[in-house]
DNA sequence: TAGATTGTTAATCGATTAACAATC
DNA sequence: TAGATTGTTAATCGATTAACAATC
C-alpha cells in the first residue's frame, strides 16, 4: 500500500550496465572467453571494485584467478536488462530525429524494435522508413491497444509533446522515451525517460569552460 | 601541480541546470517575471530546497517573498552554462543521426552552432544540410586549425570512432560529443561526453520491467 | 506585524572506495 | 604453495534532505 517500488539496482549502476554489455559483446566478437573486472574497468575508465559490485547485481558469478565466463556474463546482463524478451515500440513524430531513430539498426541487437511510426503530416504519412510504416497519428490509439504496445517514443516538438503523451497513456502506453525538452506530467505509474540532447550538450560545454577558465578565480 | 581540476558545480546539479533553463525560458515567453523555487520544483518534479541549492551555484540571488527575477535568473544560468559566448562545432559522420543533428535548430537558442560536417562518402560530400556544408573528412585537420574549432561531434559507426577521435584531437579539438557506443581512449585534457542512445533506452526498459515484475519475488 | 520565501548549517542517505578474507 | 582474482564488510565521500534563521 502506497508502495513506491524501489528498483533493486541503483540508478548509477543501471546506467553503467548497458555500457558494460556493449563492451563485452565487442570482446566476445573478438573471441575473448574469460574476462576480469580489472580489464573491464580499465577499458571503461573505472575501478575494478565498482565493476565487480555492479556485476554482482546481475547475479553473475566469477571465479578467482580467471574472472567471469564472458558468455555467462552476457547472459546475466541480458536477463537483468530485459534484452531476453522482444520489446516493441511506437514512435510519434517523424521529423529528422524520428527518422534517425527509425534508421538506427543497433536497437535490434537488444531485441528492441520500432513497430511503426506516426505523424500528422501528409508529407510523411504513407511512406516507409527502413521498412517501418509511417501512419496517421489518429490511428495510434486503436493500433496501440490492438498490438498491446507498451513503449512509446516522443519525437514531436515541445509544444505538442504533452498532448501526444496524454494520448499515448490513454492508449495503453506505460513507458515513454521522451525527446522533447519538457517535463511531462503524467500518472506516476507511467515511466518516463527523458533524452534531452541540448541539455546533454550543455554539460560538455560547461565541462570545457570549467577546465579552460577554471583557474582564473578560485 | 597534478591539478585534477574539480568542477565547482557537482555533476548532478550540472545536469539539472540546463533543464531549469529550458523551463524558465518557456515561462519567460509566457510573460512570467518572478518565480520561486517551489514553482520550479513543482514543474520539474523536484523539491524546492534542491532547486534553491542548485541555483545558488549560478550566483543568482532571490528575494524573500517574491523569489527570483526571472530575467536575472536566466542571465545567471547563461553565464554559468556558457551560453553567453558563441560555440562552433564540427560534426563527423553524416548518417541519419548526423543529419538529424544538422537539422536540429534548437542548438541556436544556446549560441551553439555546427559550422560544418564531414564524411568520407561521396554520396553526401558536396551536399548542404540545413545550410551547413558536408566536406570530405580529409579536410578536417586543416579547417579545424584554421577556424580554431574546439568542439567535435562524432556520429560515425563504432568501428571508426576511435580513429576519428584521434584525428580530431591532433587537429586541435578539445571537447568531443561522442554518439558512438564505445569508450574513447584519449588524453586526459580532452573532454569527452558520451551520448549512448541504446544504453539510455535500456534504462527505460529496465525501469519498466522492474515495476512490472518487481513484486513476484522480494 | 504576519507570512512567504530565501539562505545556510546540520543530519541523513546512498554510492564509491578501501581493506581484507575466501578460493581457485 | 603462491598468486591472482572474486566476494564482502567497513570507511569514506558527496549529494540530498531537514531544520531553522534571516529578510522583504
Amino acid at each position: 500500500m502506497g508502495d513506491k517500488r524501489i528498483p533493486q539496482i541503483p540508478l548509477p549502476t543501471l546506467k553503467r550496465l548497458p555500457v558494460y554489455y556493449q563492451y563485452l559483446t565487442r570482446q566476445a566478437r573478438k573471441g575473448v572467453t574469460d574476462i576480469s573486472c580489472a580489464s573491464i574497468a580499465k577499458a571503461m575508465g573505472l575501478v575494478a571494485v565498482q565493476v565487480r559490485k555492479d556485476l554482482q547485481l546481475t547475479g553473475a558469478v566469477g571465479r578467482p584467478k580467471t574472472g567471469y565466463r564472458l558468455k555467462e556474463l552476457l547472459e546475466a546482463l541480458e536477463r537483468t536488462l530485459g534484452y531476453d524478451n522482444k520489446t516493441e515500440m511506437f514512435l510519434v513524430g517523424v521529423g529528422s530525429l524520428g527518422k534517425a531513430l527509425l534508421h538506427y539498426r543497433r536497437f535490434g541487437d537488444y531485441n528492441i524494435g520500432i513497430a511503426a511510426a506516426f505523424d500528422v503530416s501528409e508529407d510523411v504519412i504513407g511512406t516507409e522508413i527502413d521498412g517501418k510504416p509511417v501512419l496517421p497519428f489518429r490511428k495510434f490509439p486503436s493500433l496501440c491497444r490492438r498490438l498491446h504496445v507498451k513503449f512509446g517514443i516522443i519525437c514531436v516538438p515541445a509544444e505538442a509533446a504533452q498532448e501526444v503523451a496524454n494520448i499515448m497513456v490513454s492508449s495503453g502506453i506505460e513507458a515513454i522515451w521522451n525527446f522533447a525538452p519538457i517535463t511531462l506530467e503524467l500518472p506516476d505509474m507511467v515511466i518516463v525517460h527523458n533524452e534531452n540532447l541540448t541539455a546533454s550538450l550543455s554539460i560538455l560545454l560547461k565541462k570545457y569552460k570549467t577546465q579552460h577558465t577554471g583557474s582564473e578565480r578560485e
